[in-house]
DNA sequence: CTGAAAGCGCTTACAG
DNA sequence: CTGAAAGCGCTTACAG
């Protein structure tokens, strides 16, 4: 017989379905023996709202994207915690995906979001064939933000949002510099993508300031990467600090200073971007660029809600603040 | 004038709407040549199929729940992601949701779980209040799994499944005894909560069995009670090796040692719990009990959709085996 | 304050 | 192989 419907419920209650249906929106034109009545059948015979049915009938709300390309990241995870529980906290579901940096596996999670009918989305979007994933949500006409990183140039369409990359670049630059480092690499993330330009802009506008040579070391965000690397600094390279792309890079940095008797600070002093939770319970712990990463979370939650529910479109591009947090891997 | 719908696309390629849902549903009985009309027709309006609107009429099937304890936490996060993707590729939808050790919290999210329509779940549930929400799974009958901690005992209604923890708790004992320890430490876990009581009772039974005398230090499962205990074995306790709970609280200790000057290893052997992808990484390397969560993650959502779509009832419990990976943090 | 009717976009028998 | 009709569980005007 399935589940109970409006209908059931209004046989139970001796009132028409539409009755039933007024109680549900919660409407001041149903008296309160009514709603009292109606609600006590609904309990009484188990009665589940059908939110998909009502969604059918009425404007589609309730359901949010969020697309993440790296969700076993901590920072993206910590990220993706923030959006999903700030929009749960204003009465929406969140459909959930990680597309583990596969732009296939990101077009086709699109495509398949659109279908369930999500109201708007947050990408964080991977690098490549952005046309197969924004293209489907521009014909649909679905609100999408993208945070993190840009990707697609339509920042009228898709609103860019992130951490002033550049700003954090410049302020660990500085502060290596004003700690008396001469010598300054900037370590890890793939040449040409828009985080790792960014990130390093600031660093390269300091260290021209200074009159001081850059040493780029491109490479992957992970730990096993900073490792390598801390083996390059101890065998040949001649440099006394570097400006990590990530906290991930520079944990695997320190790691290697560890693995080869060392401790990064004095000797050689490290920068690391994100400052995740792990960055201050590491040993040494580790100066970090805070993003405040949860609260930039919660502020886009907060940004697309109102772009759904009150059609405030946000600004194309928005950048927030960072700050450096020193503890002792530099110091 | 809204999004098309199949009537548009009908009146395009000039067939009933009962064809383009044939269409739709792939069904061997349309000719070739009109799938083709009726596809490229779709092509042209820019059709979007409404999953909602399918569900209704047909089966409710296509989105599945995943209700996560802590999502910030690396072994959950693996779980999350493996579970996801796995669901993704078999063509279901997943909504993902932090309760982030809740209980209330976890109960407003599987109610409007339920209202969302979810075909079934899995649920890494808290600790606490159990009947809020498995109570409400109970009366809608709705499909559900509990993994990695066991809160309902209804077990045969919620089918329960998680690595063998106390084979884990074992291998970890035997491991250090045969290594020479003698004083051997449990830190981490807090008291009473099943997943700890079962990581306890190998070591216990080990410990039991060479008549040595059991220290258990319970506490929270993070780093930051792990450096507590490294202050308190450096300072007080007279001990030569340490279980942990889990990983963080190993990665915990291991970077305590070394914040006082000390490494793991032969002098402290050190096992953690769970081999997320830190252990491998950090320094020195953790050993570890390897839960190969990803796995673990990928085998549930293959149970779920073998539920939801045979029927395939799973079994009330089911221990998945474990081993020992032995890295320089025991030796 | 409450009821009868139409409709949201699909699928599902049932004819032809 | 294709079409006309009913129905999934709600909401929305519109009467009363």
């Amino acid at each position: 017989m399935g589940r109970p419907t409006i209908i059931d419920v209004a046989k139970a209650a001796g009132v028409s379905k539409s009755t039933v249906s007024l109680v549900l929106q919660n409407s001041p034109s149903v008296s309160d023996s009514t709603r009292k009545d109606v609600r006590r059948a609904m309990q009484e015979i188990g009665y589940v709202y059908n939110r998909a049915a009502a969604n059918l009938r009425s404007a589609q709300i309730g359901l949010v994207g969020l697309v993440i390309n790296d969700l076993k990241n901590p920072f993206f995870t910590e990220f993706a915690t923030a959006v999903q529980m700030a929009i749960s906290a204003a009465g929406y579901a969140t459909v959930v995906a990680n597309t583990n940096e596969d732009p296939a596996l990101q077009a086709r999670t699109i495509a398949a979001m659109i279908e369930h009918g999500v109201s708007g989305l947050i990408i964080s979007p991977v690098y490549g064939d952005e046309e197969a994933s924004f293209g489907q949500l521009a014909r649909a006409g679905i609100p999408a933000m993208q945070v993190l990183r840009k990707v697609s140039l339509r920042t009228d369409l898709f609103p860019f949002a992130s951490p002033d990359y550049a700003a954090g670049g410049r302020l660990a630059a500085e502060h290596l510099i004003a700690s008396g480092a001469r010598r300054i690499a900037f370590v890890g993330g793939i040449e040409g993508r828009s985080v790792t330009t960014e990130r390093q802009s600031g660093y390269l506008a300091v260290l021209a300031e200074h009159g001081i040579e850059p040493r780029l070391m491109p490479g992957r965000p992970t730990r096993a990467f900073g490792r390598e690397c801390a083996d390059r600094f101890i065998d040949a390279l001649d440099c006394d600090a570097a400006v990590c792309f990530n906290d991930l890079v520079a944990l695997g940095v320190s790691s290697g200073f560890a693995s080869r008797g060392r401790v990064v600070g004095r000797e050689f002093r490290l920068v690391g971007f994100d400052d995740i939770e792990e960055a201050a319970q590491s040993y040494p712990p580790l100066t970090s660029v805070q993003c405040d990463i949860a609260r930039f979370g919660r502020d886009m939650a907060a940004t697309l809600m109102a772009w759904l529910s009150a059609g405030e479109v946000p600004a194309p591009e928005n950048r927030s603040a960072v700050k450096l947090v020193v503890r002792s891997s530099s110091a």
